[in-house]
RNA sequence: GGUCUCGUCGCCUAGUGGCUGGGCAGAGCUCUGCAAAAGCUCCUACAGCGGUUCGAAUCCGCUCGAGACCUCCA
């Protein structure tokens, strides 16, 4: 089954094919690790998640997923200098060298994010390849070697820049974000004073060594340039390193279109003399409540903000699916509500479809194919997981699991795991038997409420319930019985 | 200032020139109390104003409103 993506390059939904048969390449921009990854962060990863399962799952391809880590940038440098008030006791002891401790400070985030990534239900061993940028400090300065050698960069005070003049008589600059030239340039002559650039709209490639900070030696035209990789470059040389260029999908949060993957491609074509992805794809924002999610404005959350006031990742997964990846998703806790609700639904008629039928007279038998490729063909169509679960709650509506055959359940049985080896938010297994221990006084309680029912002495039979739940349990009546459980939490 | 996107039932999210989605919340019923579960039923919306059309939420124009990007940001 084939797939459409939205390609930012040509700004159309296209069918994807891969550039070698039956397998994709695929390269996300990862983290930079200076911080413990926010919600936005988790929607930009789940985003990749999903496209490269329905990749394997629905169209059966090889996937080879590539996510960067950048542990090396202007944040990581500040908060890992002597002094540093953010330093932690568990990033270990500082030293003298900048590289060690910018590495040590880099090294506890990308930890604590990969631990994120898999509590949010992305698998370690669905990646081909995570690199980190200072283990590719070979490959990025031999790209900027190249750049220059091909006239497309120039030294100047001991950084390298890329020559974006030369570089835009012979292509395009701007592919996937519209540049207005004039407002472009006189935006960031701001901060450009301290450079000595050629042109304004130049970006640097390689930044010359500061005091104190990380820095690694470059040999370029005989001198040694000694500093560090610039922001966009990283993502070139690593993707050249673990892909060979040019691959199938490059993702990123839609901010990253410009400037850093325009400048990624400039780069790449400029230094390999190739293209670097058939298909650019960009997920969109979250927003928190209705407003973009900011520090100051008090709804910043990260993932173990959401953890420790007693969310389910499950719950955040499965609600970042109610919107499509490419459309601005507004996280609400009403709406983290909801989307638990609506999960545990499915989840309660897998559980169902697992039970042995009731009553064998009245049951239907219904062909779970048709349903099978209409799901199908909503995620295929750019990955529409609002529609796709549209799809599951309609058939559900209208196929009650007790009215359903053996075989029929089988069937579905059998979808709901392909459907789960994409979403990964449910169980597809019976309704797992709760073993919790009721209290001999409990039970006594409910003895007494249900003989009180019985009597029809409401009165009595409130008294009691209270007392159950002040325990921390709850009484649920049937027609001639009833059972105790335990309250949640 | 430039480049865009978007305004759909109480909330969230689809959709598309006519048949009027889905989830959550809410109401009623199955059910003789209370509480819960499940099932059934109900809840017909498309910012405003013009225009095109036999017919528009869907196309065009204007107005109002919201938001994003252009600078580190997923």
């Amino acid at each position: 089954m084939k797939l459409h993506l939205y390609n930012t390059l040509t700004r159309s939904n296209q069918l994807f094919a891969p550039l070698k048969p039956d397998v994709v390449r695929m390269y996300s921009c990862g983290p930079t690790v200076y911080n413990y990854a926010h919600i936005g962060n988790i929607r930009a990863f789940l985003f990749p998640d999903l496209l490269q399962r329905v990749l394997r799952v629905v169209c059966g391809y090889r996937v080879e997923w590539v996510m960067n880590i950048t542990d090396i940038e202007d944040k990581i440098i500040l908060d890992s200098s002597l002094g540093s008030a953010t330093w932690k006791p568990e990033m270990g002891v500082q030293t003298n060298n900048p590289n060690d401790n910018a590495a040590k400070l880099a090294l506890f985030y990308e930890r604590e994010f990969l631990n994120d990534l898999s509590i949010i239900g992305i698998k370690r061993s669905d990646f081909h390849a995570i690199p980190r940028a200072t283990d590719f400090i070979g490959e990025i300065t031999a790209l900027v070697r190249k750049i220059v050698e091909n006239g497309f960069g120039y030294e100047s005070d001991g950084s390298v820049y890329f020559n974006l003049a030369e570089w835009r008589k012979s292509e395009k600059y701007g592919q996937l974000f519209t540049i207005d030239t004039e407002n472009f340039r006189a935006g960031v002559r701001i901060d450009a004073d301290e450079y000595d650039r050629d042109q304004v709209s130049d970006f640097v490639l390689w930044k010359a060594h500061k005091e104190g900070e990380p820095s690694w030696d470059f040999e370029l035209n005989g001198k040694n340039l000694r500093g560090r990789p610039g922001w966009h470059i990283e993502c070139s040389a690593m993707g050249h390193a673990t892909l060979g260029l040019p691959f199938d999908i490059h993702t990123g949060g839609v901010d990253l279109r410009f400037p850093h993957h325009e400048d990624e491609i400039a780069q790449s074509k400029a230094g390999y003399g190739v293209e670097t992805s058939a298909f650019w794809c960009h997920n969109e924002f979250l927003e928190v409540e209705g407003t973009k999610m900011s520090k100051s404005k008090g709804n910043f959350f990260t993932l173990r903000d959401l953890l420790d006031k007693g969310l389910d990742a499950m719950d955040i997964r499965f609600a970042m699916m109610s919107a499509q990846y490419n459309s601005v998703f507004n996280f609400t806790f009403f709406g983290l509500e909801s989307a638990r609700k609506a999960r545990f639904r499915i989840q309660d008629y897998i559980h169902d479809l697992h039970e042995s039928p009731l009553d064998s007279s009245a049951l239907t038998s219904s062909y779970i194919s048709e349903f099978r490729r209409e799901v199908f063909a909503e995620l295929l169509n750019n990955l529409h997981t609002p529609k796709a679960l549209e799809r599951v709650f309609a058939y559900i509506n209208a196929h009650p699991a007790g009215s359903l055959d053996e075989e029929s359940r089988n069937h579905l049985i059998a979808f709901f795991r392909e459907l789960n080896a994409i979403f990964e938010v449910w169980v597809i297994s019976k309704r797992p038997e709760k073993h919790v221990e009721i209290p001999e006084e409990v039970r006594n309680y409910a003895e007494q409420r249900w003989q009180a029912k019985i009597e029809r002495n409401f009165a009595l039979a409130d008294q009691m319930r209270l007392k159950i739940s002040e325990l921390g349990f709850t009484v649920l009546d049937s027609k001639d019985s009833y059972t105790i459980e335990e309250l949640p939490h």
